[in-house]
DNA sequence: TCGAGGATTGACCCGTCAGTCAGTATTTTG
DNA sequence: CAAAATACTGACTGACGGGTCAATCCTCGA
């Protein structure tokens, strides 16, 4: 029975881990952090205050934890996406797509990200470079995208790790907007438009 | 003598007020609003937390002050270098430059700005109307200067609400890479990139 | 110089909340 | 079924910090 007992523990685990991330999730993402609060955490959760800390160590390791389940869950997604697209363009499109397509399913998790991508921006933390980790890794797949496009004449020459950043911005406040105004329509027409506006500019 | 000590008193609020705001903006900026305390910030002034309550209700409205204190001496000076600019495209270029200028010199302030926008756009809040308005304020002023150029023939047509939103965020975005990797230089260099990739996107 | 009125002070009050742990419930084992 | 092990609970603690106010300090006119 040890291995049974051992894969029921593990189930129970997983299930109150998962339920834990869950309402930290939607109270974080309601709250914010500071004003969040365990025993909201933990009343959303279905659990007493105990329980929260036997899954995790405590309150800013659970947004943590919060913070990077969606963060890996997203990248994996929209690096799928950018897999199965061929020209520079289209894994641009990709990019943008799928984030806004991931963060408008997951609106609790894009709250938390915004608002610790920004508070990471300007605060030097210490558990930043993890963060900031993630965050460089996700323009690097952009440069590397900027960069092939170049290489085959697709994009004009360019500095390539500024306009990185300048579209993974346009990005986060395209998606930014989305979840504020509450449409979930209309993705596929915000992409196109940003792509446009990435592509052409706006000169006549 | 009645004109003369309502006049002293009267520097006296003034200094007083100006000390703790100037204070307030830089531990504000260290710490964030939350982990800022008003005890630091009457340390930081000169005074004890009792007078920081003399001149300001509570802490969330001397934070507000600051805040709107810089955000209202940021607008003057941008509205004043766009209206020197005559064509579109120059008035767009002053409106970057003047905000990556301004926020050079006045860092704490855009600590404070920067992550108060994003919290604001993602929770909704008592005072955030107030703030909106200022904000939106920026974004017709970009949209008139886009519906100028349109109507000129200098700008392609677009949906100008959405446009002069991308531009604002690449603004904000744009200034924070510059404040968080504190080179005060190539702040010229900077708006003609990134007034570059607006006009004329990526493509080859 | 005196004292009235205003400015300043900082010890104190009090609500909040992260984190703890002794006790209870549930499951497993022998 | 008893007892050992494991999971869970929620009342409690201690720190923290916003906000107060009685006591003190200054300034200035008489």
């Amino acid at each position: 029975m040890q291995v049974l007992a051992k894969s029921r523990k593990e189930v129970l685990q997983e299930f109150r881990t998962g339920g834990i991330l869950q309402a930290a999730r939607a109270v974080f993402a309601r709250n914010g952090y500071t004003a969040a609060t365990i025993d909201e955490i933990a009343e959303a959760a279905g659990v007493a205050k105990g329980t929260v800390y036997l899954y995790f160590d405590s309150k800013r390791e659970l947004f943590l934890a919060t913070l990077r389940e969606g963060v890996l869950e997203l990248h994996a997604e929209v690096q799928r996406d950018i897999d199965s697209a061929a020209s520079a363009a289209a894994k641009i499109r990709a990019f943008i797509h799928g984030r806004l397509h991931y963060c408008d399913r997951n609106r609790d998790f894009f709250r938390i990200y915004y608002t610790e991508f920004a508070s990471l921006q300007v605060h030097a933390s210490d558990e930043s470079p993890a963060f900031q980790d993630l965050y460089d890794q996700q323009a690097a797949l952009l440069e590397s995208i900027l960069r092939r496009g170049i290489r085959q004449g697709e994009i004009r020459s360019c500095n390539v790790p500024r306009t990185a950043r300048l579209i993974y911005d346009l990005t986060r406040a395209a998606i930014a907007r989305h979840v504020r105004d509450g449409k979930s329509n209309h993705i596929k027409e915000s992409t196109s438009e940003l792509c446009d506006f990435i592509w052409r500019g706006i000169q006549c």
